[in-house]
DNA sequence: CGTGGATTTGAGAGAAATCAAATCATGTGG
DNA sequence: CCACATGATTTGATTTCTCTCAAATCCACG
């Protein structure tokens, strides 16, 4: 029942790091409260002190903040194999909001649990850690985006990135992708205006950058969007030697 | 030699995670190599392979990116007892520089005595853990910044952030801080232009927020710039419980 | 003193936000 | 199968914020 959930694991993990047979194994073997939720429902919130990371087996979920007048800022996007929460393992209480964007099939896994997995397979417990770390990298991406690049550019690496890290779990190839977010989701990705957004996606589109295809899936020219935004993908650390 | 090190490492690690005693004892046998560098050296650059880490004694240091169009965008400050390149114990390719921004005092650790030490000490390792977790928990706090607010709060809130982590060291009180950073480099920090920087915080100055003092001191009243920024300590995780 | 970096000022251009309305989908119930 | 409601996207007009460029001033330091 849970095999869905682990496999994506292991997928992710063993993307960009060096897990032997008893990591993967003991992985497997890692109890997990399967469940299911829709779009916009909360899966972590601000303020709290959750007891569980969350697996993300299957959709899409996203991370993020209200700023005190209200407005919302997306600081990460999550994939299937991903553990959106796993900082709350040492930092208690939650300080942003875990949100579900598209139905999700998670795992919840207790933080008993995963402590107990760490003490015993160091190994997987640094592959952990590196799994943060990569976080935080693209955290510091991000910054960039936002600090210094226009509204085009900054479109563009979000859809490289995006395209990158579902190529490197096997769901992305030929520069199509899913892309299940609306307009406004992507614009709070951005630190835009929706209506900014609009039109610098018109943008993409009238330079043949992004083309049209059924919903929720995007087919985009790569190697134009990479250097129109400078792209470099060093900071995903895809490789476990990087 | 090395114990202004280890004290700064200990007063910072002691102020937001439980140690007890061995752990302490242990961090103070970390052989670790002291070396002094000028403002603007780079401790480590981007693109390369470190084979140790750098535990800020004194000064004041940032990470920072360059753009493909040479803009720069300062992800990070650094104040005595972090370790700001503390990622590269599992992210081998380093994705950004890191800078001394002041005179700095530094103790370079290497990775090889740092796994000695989490194997060792699994709860150190944990504490270690727990820091780069805070460090990614300050970029998302920064993603909102950038993306979500303007200007003046955007630079309010850099101060009240500032002045929390220097308060939690023993280094700020009283409204008063240490600030030896350039309007340029604040600007850096903040996505904005030198000049705008410079026309914002003369509204800050303006309005009482920040009094004129003594060259590279700041002096705030913190509450004020705490409701104009919207600021919530949360994310930096000072409290071992949280 | 003089020099170079840092800060400040002014003027003008450009990017992005806001406001308001129209259009387009999509899904539902009659 | 159509009318309607709802949410998403698009368009237009205008305002606001921030950047750029260029020059002036300030200041620390040799």
């Amino acid at each position: 029942m849970t095999k869905i959930l682990s496999d994506a694991l292991i997928t992710k993990l063993t993307r960009s790091n060096k897990l032997d047979a008893d990591d993967i194994e003991a992985i497997r073997r890692l109890p997990m409260r399967l469940h299911e939720l829709g779009p916009k429902e909360t899966i972590a919130a601000d303020g709290t002190r959750p007891a569980e990371c969350c697996l993300l087996g299957e959709g899409f979920a996203v991370r993020s903040k209200l700023t005190s007048s209200g407005e919302r800022q997306i600081l990460s996007l999550h994939i299937p194999g991903e553990i959106p929460d796993l900082q709350s393992l040492h930092l208690h209480v939650m300080d942003h909001d875990l949100v579900a964007l598209t139905p999700c099939k998670l795992g919840f896994i207790s933080h008993h649990n995963i402590r107990q997995l760490n003490r015993r397979q160091p190994n997987l417990a640094d592959a952990f850690w590196r799994e943060t770390l990569i976080d935080a990298a693209i955290f510091r991406e991000w910054l960039v985006n936002l600090g210094r690049r226009p509204a085009l550019p900054r479109l563009a690496h979000l859809f490289v990135e995006l395209y990158r890290r579902l190529e490197a779990i096997g769901r992305a190839a030929g520069g199509e992708f899913e892309l299940p977010f609306t307009q406004e989701q992507l614009a709070d990705c951005l630190g835009l205006s929706t209506v900014h957004l609009n039109r610098v996606l018109q943008e993409l589109r009238r330079k043949g950058a992004v083309k049209p295809s059924r919903q929720f899936h995007q087919l985009v020219d790569l190697e134009f969007l990479e250097r129109l935004s400078g792209f470099d993908a060093t900071y995903l650390h895809l490789d476990p030697n990087v």
